[in-house]
DNA sequence: AAGACAGACAACCGCGACCGG
DNA sequence: ACCGGTCGCGGTTGTCTGTCT
């Protein structure tokens, strides 16, 4: 396994880096900053291969790095974001200002390394899965009835509705321009997610109204982080090709919340392949602390299926029973 | 005190995407 | 269209440190 080609070159040093060598890729970035890292190493007096260069400074000499352990909104966020985007480190990584993706990443291992450890005796062999497992593992390569094309269309759309505007096209009206886009959200539209604290019934359906539509984590998280809520977040879950259900965990009782609505616990709860899969299951919920999983976290988080329309009426019905966790599953409904 | 063990963290490796020639 | 260079990402491994026995 040789180096990389930008390593090949020259003889390079591996291994931890010594703080003299921080000091020269500090005093390096600060002053030219980093164009071109495989320059970054021979400009800055460095007997490393760029790409380390790179790791070292987004990973540990960034100005903007939060160090230190994670915050119990942190990891809500975490298990929140991975439970929808898997192993997308960089991409939840994004979502956490100041946090790198290796260090989500590192934190998220030795977290399952934790549960692995524990009695197998508490749940089923999905206890020690992280939650929705093949969101996880699969997001390369879901199973899905969608084709190529649609995972495309899904993209755009996701990408335009999820926390940067335009907002989606609702259904207001029945009348459409020529060359206007379908009045109703497409049929493979797999979700969507809104703080619904920005969007009434009444005037949700208004195009400004629907820009005001917020990324649904990044209310419940800027208050607890201290970060501004006009923090830009990237979209989260672009590429994702699956259904969400407008369910009103309420009817679930406390049971349902550590399971899935077809009565399989445990494993099902743990993977989002499985119709209606809940996120989390209830030893992480534990693990968590009740009170961070409590309804006030939850509520605001709007969802439907993707079978659905979304029309002013039944926005409202949805809006009302927005509650509780969320539930989410993959199109297998269709 | 010393060894074993586990957790946390840092760094490397391989692969794929992207881009310019 | 092809190719090489570069970058970004995720998986994995290595190392350090604290705790337990």
């Amino acid at each position: 396994m040789g180096h990389h080609t930008c390593c090949n070159q020259q003889k390079v040093k591996r291994g931890l880096w010594s703080p003299e060598e921080d000091e020269k890729l500090i005093r390096y970035i600060t002053t030219h900053g980093y164009g071109c890292w495989s320059e970054v190493p021979e400009k800055a007096g460095l007997q490393r291969c760029g790409k380390s260069c790179r790791l070292r400074w987004i990973n540990y000499l960034r100005p903007d790095i939060r160090r230190g352990r994670f915050t119990a909104e942190e990891e809500k966020l975490i298990i929140s974001l991975h439970a929808i985007v898997g192993n997308r480190w960089a991409h939840i990584a994004s979502h956490l200002p100041g946090r790198t993706d290796n260090e989500i990443k590192n934190y998220w291992n030795s977290w399952i390394k934790k549960k692995i450890r524990k009695p197998a005796s508490t749940t089923m062999t999905s206890s020690v899965s992280p939650p929705c497992s093949t969101a996880a593992s699969d997001h390369g390569h879901l199973q899905t009835p969608f084709s190529v094309a649609d995972h495309h269309q899904l993209d755009a759309i996701i990408n335009q509705s999820l926390a940067l505007p335009p907002a989606p096209k609702l259904a207001t009206t029945t009348t459409g321009g020529q060359d206007s886009p379908p009045a109703t959200l497409p049929p493979l539209c797999p979700f969507f997610m809104f703080d619904t604290t920005s969007v009434s019934p009444t005037s949700s359906l208004s195009p400004p109204a629907a820009h005001q539509l917020q990324h649904p984590f990044l209310t419940f998280t800027t208050a607890a982080m201290d970060m501004p809520t006009s923090y830009q977040l990237p979209p989260l879950v672009d590429g994702m090709s699956m259904g969400m259900a407008a369910l009103d965990c309420s009817s679930l009782g406390e049971e349902g919340r550590g399971h899935d609505h077809d009565g399989n616990n445990g494993q099902a709860a743990a993977g989002m392949s499985n119709s209606g899969g809940c996120c989390y299951e209830q030893q992480e919920e534990e693990q968590l602390g009740h009170e961070q999983w409590d309804d006030e976290s939850a509520q605001h988080l709007l969802m439907w299926d993707d079978d659905q329309d979304l029309t002013p009426s039944n926005l409202e019905v949805m809006q009302s029973g927005a509650h509780s966790l969320l539930f989410m599953g993959p199109n297998d409904h269709a």
